[in-house]
DNA sequence: GACATATAGTTTATCGCTAAACTATAATGG
DNA sequence: CCATTATAGTTTAGCGATAAACTATATGTC
């Protein structure tokens, strides 16, 4: 009667952790968004970061969904938005008729200098409110949960 | 030149914070969303727990958007969704003309019941996975962050 | 009591995301 | 080669959230 439940504690940790983790992250993306240029979001921000990051100047939409962990259709949207604003360029695959290739322009490039000196004061203030260390400490488990719960989704493994 | 800066570990840790938030977050939701019964959504099923965990049955809007730190609109929106599927009902106040009280009804007491059972197999799953002293061990560290992030936020305090 | 201001709730517009349907091109295997 | 199936990208509908404008009632002050 017992056995066939979940362990009641638990649910009750788990419950807590995601709570947190949802407040956390509201709380978080407010604070960057309201901070950043006018018509970029975290999303695009985070794009734009990626190609500097890990400096590729072309990436197709749907590794970078992957990449991102998001929809084809999510992804879609977000390039398309910074297509608009003229910060990454869209361009046929030529060796993929199906493909599109996506680069960061020089306009991206200095948005997201732009973003990150917009930034700046904010992650002053969080460091001088956080613990460095207590926050880093806790990346690695936040990691190791993270491809937990992305190798073990619910059902209906499409893509 | 540097002084002036945030410490650069500080915002690469603080980056790879709230990144490993969000996709948990993204994670944890779909995770829950895609077991619960149809009309419900995780925002319907906390705000039906919220009254079973604290035994309160009469709650005002303008108290359970603080009370998950929500925008008024948003309340307003979870409340009317739940009162549709009869799971909550809406008074006015009869102390306060501007007011109302929302109930949860014996249909949402219900409704809540059958989430539960619903989310048992998934968080027995997740209980099978990750180590309950590891998730556990989270918790306080995540709630005084959440605590120091709420405390912090930037500018414009209207609500 | 009247006016200024605060508070409760709703509405509208916008954003990011998912899911699912759809188009088009590739790749595979009889 | 042709039919099947897989993959790339777009579109539409729906959800939850924010922000800001708006209505209505309370309250505080002179």
């Amino acid at each position: 009667m017992t056995a066939d439940r979940p362990n009641p504690d638990f649910s009750t940790i788990a419950f807590s952790f995601f709570n947190e983790i949802a407040i956390i992250d509201q709380l978080g993306r407010n604070r960057f968004e309201r901070v950043l240029p006018d018509g970029l979001s975290i999303a695009g921000f985070s794009l734009l970061n990626h190609f500097v990051r890990l400096n590729k100047d072309q990436d197709t939409p749907s590794h970078l969904a992957k990449a991102f962990q998001v929809t084809k259709g999510a992804m879609t949207n977000t390039i398309h938005r910074l297509d608009a604003l003229g910060l990454v360029t869209i361009v046929a695959d030529p060796s993929d008729g199906r493909g599109k290739l996506v680069s960061i322009t020089q306009a991206g490039r200095a948005a997201r200098e732009d973003a990150i000196a917009r930034l700046a004061p904010s992650l002053q203030q969080l460091a001088g409110l956080i613990d460095p260390n207590e926050l880093a400490n806790l990346v690695p488990t936040l990691m190791k949960l993270r491809a937990i719960l992305d190798a073990n989704r619910e059902p209906d493994p499409k893509s």
